[in-house]
DNA sequence: CGGATACCATACGGCTACGTATGGTGGGTC
DNA sequence: GACCCACCATACGTAGCCGTATGGTATCCG
């Protein structure tokens, strides 16, 4: 339920076929990253695909960097105005997941096929500029180096486990908006909270 | 890297097939539940398949059942023993998932496939068993209702999503036993800690 | 020691996906 | 209006996997 079944009867573009394959890992893992299958949902044949594409490999390579381009701009780039404060900063960033239940599942999906080496480095990358932007919010809240350090794992580990909920089994999830918001309050405190000695 | 690849030359029982498919699932995930390379694996032919279980479904749900038993009884179980302090349980719980880095990976690649009914339910059942049990516990630490199952939420999505990161990332994690220890302690003392006002 | 039963190998047909080859078609350009 | 080239359909051969059918071997049991 992405990008839904395009149109019948047009040209289509090289990004036509990266955006029916992103919508396809999301829906169904890497796995479903197959020619004819999403050839029959883009209402064309493969004759199209081997055109735009040398074989099936280079369209995963294609989805893959666009997400990792997608993901690392627009989060990131759209997260880190540093004009804020970071704990305002860190509500945003926690709020933009929590927010939206229906998320992107490209991630999870991908996490999950972590094995083929394509994979795991735009996952390497993706993952160590997140947790490096979450360092960098934690040190400006503070907390020194080593300590902001290990939040920013746990709020990262907690931000994937997360989407994972979210996409598996939303159920156990707060459904009311009200619930939802106080439970992002409470995360925000209990992540930037010192603890008691 | 979990079951090996069997001897070469006994007799096979259904309890090997059932080993083997987790095996797969936690290489490559459910869909490399395949029965021709799996006995190729254990050095046999689908012959052997096929008079052990009625066909591939069959497998899967011998396997997922598996995971279930061995997931919910271990693990909790295990934690359960509820003679000991709620902080000293849930800082056991959390050493179990830190401790190994080399998890068990049938979670994750479940995670990923949550789009399959059969794989749905029995993640469902084994989700919410595992966060009742930590709720549990951050009420017998004397938290409310409401904000021990908010905590219980979080720390279980940590905890998934450290599972992710270990097995798809684990450059991002403490390698150094020390600093895993610190990372024990600090993730406790957070996620135990009342916010400041 | 002869038969029955449990377990396995092999061969087959059907399906689906990959990749190639080759022949359309339609919208720009002179 | 002839042409060309970007773009697509169709047909083909190959390969991997499913499930069935059927015959083979090993082990136990009387």
């Amino acid at each position: 339920m992405v990008g839904s079944d395009a149109s019948p009867q047009r040209r289509l573009t090289k990004d036509d076929w990266t955006d029916a394959a992103l919508a396809a890992i999301a829906e169904r893992g890497v796995a479903a990253v197959a020619i004819e299958p999403i050839a029959a949902r883009l209402r064309t044949t493969k004759g199209s695909f081997y055109w735009h594409f040398a074989n099936r490999e280079a369209l995963l390579d294609a989805a893959l960097a666009r997400w990792e381009e997608r993901t690392t701009t627009d989060v990131i780039g759209e997260i880190a105005d540093l004009s804020d404060d970071p704990v305002t900063l860190l509500r945003r960033l926690i709020a933009r997941v929590i927010g939206m239940t229906e998320r992107d599942a490209v991630g999870p999906a991908l996490l999950a096929t972590a094995g083929e080496p394509r994979v795991s480095s735009v996952l390497a990358r993706v993952t160590a500029a997140r947790i490096d932007l979450i360092v960098s919010l934690f040190q400006r809240m503070g907390f020194p180096p080593d300590d902001a350090r290990r939040r920013a794992l746990l709020a990262y580990s907690a931000y994937l486990g997360h989407g994972e909920l979210a996409h598996s089994t939303p159920g156990v999830l707060p459904a009311d908006p009200d619930e939802r918001h106080a439970y992002l309050e409470d995360v925000v405190l209990i992540l930037t909270g010192r603890p008691h000695r």
